[in-house]
DNA sequence: TATCTTAATTGATCTAGGTCAATTAAATTG
DNA sequence: CAATTTAATTGACCTAGATCAATTAAGATA
């Protein structure tokens, strides 16, 4: 039914054809069209989600009123609101589609259920947290120790696939910078 | 025997007598004086430690010399690499303490062990992680949305009992400044 | 395919924070 | 407790990247 991530929880875990079985079922069907939302700052609807096919960014408005983009997923990402998700508070971020996208939806209550049936999804989750926390941890060194130039440069080859899906302010806001620097650095490079 | 080790997993999970007892008996006591390290680049030694008493720092070192802070810890706090604890790989962070300090370590093979035999540890830490990443994005949010002196003021909002065990030069490290910046920074705030 | 809208580029400034160098103040240590 | 080392402060500059203002290019829409 859901290959894309049966092959995603097979390369993390080895769970039974019984655990799979509860896992999917509590899977739900959604799709976002283009520039429309899957989440909005404010809501207590609290889902993970991975994505199908298309694109997505997870960004917040700050006080001042500047938008940081935390997160783009692609096909096999998992997409969402950590914080709003396992500590049961209203997001506060948007999610957004770039592309047209469909995803497979997950709830909190689904998911403690999973956690008491499937215990090794705990596991699953535990390591796809690891992985992001170590890679949020590079691009905090990332910022400190490299100019925007070295950055962009780190971002498209880490995200290769993602960088001509997602327009160039948007890469720019990610890293942290201007367009207006972002495309210099880009005329630089390509000289 | 180690109560604070354990009134901290009971305020995350419930585990049972004999989890606790499990937990307990793959745990090491350790020792360092104040300028001493717990761990340095290039050691497989994959441990994860609990700081029963003292303060410590994980940094490392980029290509280009600069030193980077990672993370404080004091009493209470887990310090370690999760990177190479979790992908089995040699570290490449320093941790050093900044007072003596007493520690209880965990390593990756006990560590697994213990997951089979008292699940309830996968949860315990899946939390834990989740928690140090959602306070990580903040830290990049913040370095994205925030000057110098507002980052400062947020860091002695959220670590007052770290801001007068840790050396000035350290925090401005931390924050990605200068010692220079922040000490005018901090002039600006007593006048 | 012409029109409108949104994104990317380019130029001319401006500024927060960095760098370098000197001075003062705390800690350490013999 | 004097000598030495290490940390913090202050001053005089200097750059990477921000901001503001056009201009050009590329999509979207009708």
């Amino acid at each position: 039914m859901h290959q894309s991530i049966i092959k995603h929880i097979e390369s993390l875990i080895q769970p039974s054809a019984k655990d799979l079985q509860l896992f999917q079922e509590v899977l739900t069907e959604v799709s976002v069209s283009k520039g429309n939302f899957l989440l909005k700052p404010g809501t207590h609807v609290k889902h993970e989600y991975f994505v199908v096919k298309g694109c997505l960014k997870a960004y917040y408005i700050d006080v001042k009123g500047g938008r940081h983009i935390i997160q783009f997923a692609i096909e096999n990402w998992w997409i969402g609101d950590f914080d709003a998700f396992y500590n049961e508070i209203a997001s506060n971020l948007y999610i957004e589609a770039i592309e047209d996208a469909e995803l497979l939806s997950l709830n909190y209550d689904q998911l403690q259920k999973i956690y008491t049936e499937a215990p090794i999804f705990e596991r699953y989750f535990r390591i796809l947290v690891t992985k992001a926390f170590v890679s949020q941890r590079k691009r905090i060194l990332s910022s400190q120790e490299k100019n925007t130039q070295e950055r962009y440069i780190e971002f498209c080859n880490a995200y290769p696939f993602i960088e001509d899906r997602v327009p160039n302010y948007d890469i720019a806001n990610y890293l942290g910078v201007t367009p207006e620097n972002l495309s210099r650095v880009r005329k630089k490079l390509k000289s």
